[in-house]
DNA sequence: TTGATACATAATAATATTTTTATATAGTGA
DNA sequence: TCACTATATAAAAATATTATTATGTATCAA
């Protein structure tokens, strides 16, 4: 449940620096992109590429990012890499997200 | 209210864009502890240098990187410059984050 | 074992971000 | 006006990010 009832908000710096990191890992757009075509599925990197539109490496390198800062995981299934969005948590704050930037207003 | 029954996130490229910068502009660690002091409420930068704790040219800088994303408005008030944050969905989204980052478990 | 497909890595050049230091401007009260 | 506080701006150095190009490695099927 998601309440608010303070005037600020209370992080630690240690969740500062973790929600920080996170946020920059998705803060560019061919990042972002991969993560909403991922969404709930597990996706061969070919078929994120394919869908995003940039080169294999590009992908690669970005994917590695995501890698690094937890955002996804993945695991191999014969020739391919599957990749998916680590926590559930990081698919509620992509609907709020959707929420604030695709307003339908 | 926040409903999500697609398998992947379908973003239009220009939301994408919209969305990455903002969470460009929240992915660096001042910049979001700025946020979080900020809050609900309207604070003067003199305010916020002192709680978040470097330069006050830094913050400043910060600020306007906040400003020009959109993230923060200000208003003078006296000597004084108010800031706040431009958006109630923001701070739904900072509320996400912190259920994300800042579980409890 | 060869060739094809799927993915990763390395190196590098281009560009962007960040912090620091110094200085400038605006308001306020004496 | 003067001194003071609050904030902004500029310039430069340090550092980080990004895309590109080329090449490497793993898997699979024939």
């Amino acid at each position: 449940m998601i309440t608010h009832d303070n005037a600020y908000f209370e992080m630690k710096d240690e969740n500062i620096t973790k929600a920080s990191k996170a946020l920059k890992a998705m803060g560019h757009p061919l990042r972002l992109k991969i993560l909403c075509v991922i969404g709930e599925q597990e996706l061969p990197v070919m078929d994120i590429v394919k869908q995003v539109g940039t080169t294999q490496s590009n992908i690669s390198q970005h994917l590695d990012i995501l890698r690094e800062k937890d955002i996804i995981t993945s695991r191999r299934d014969g020739s391919k890499i599957l990749c998916r969005v680590r926590d559930k948590n990081l698919l509620v704050l992509m609907d709020a997200m959707q929420q604030t930037f695709c307003a339908v207003d």
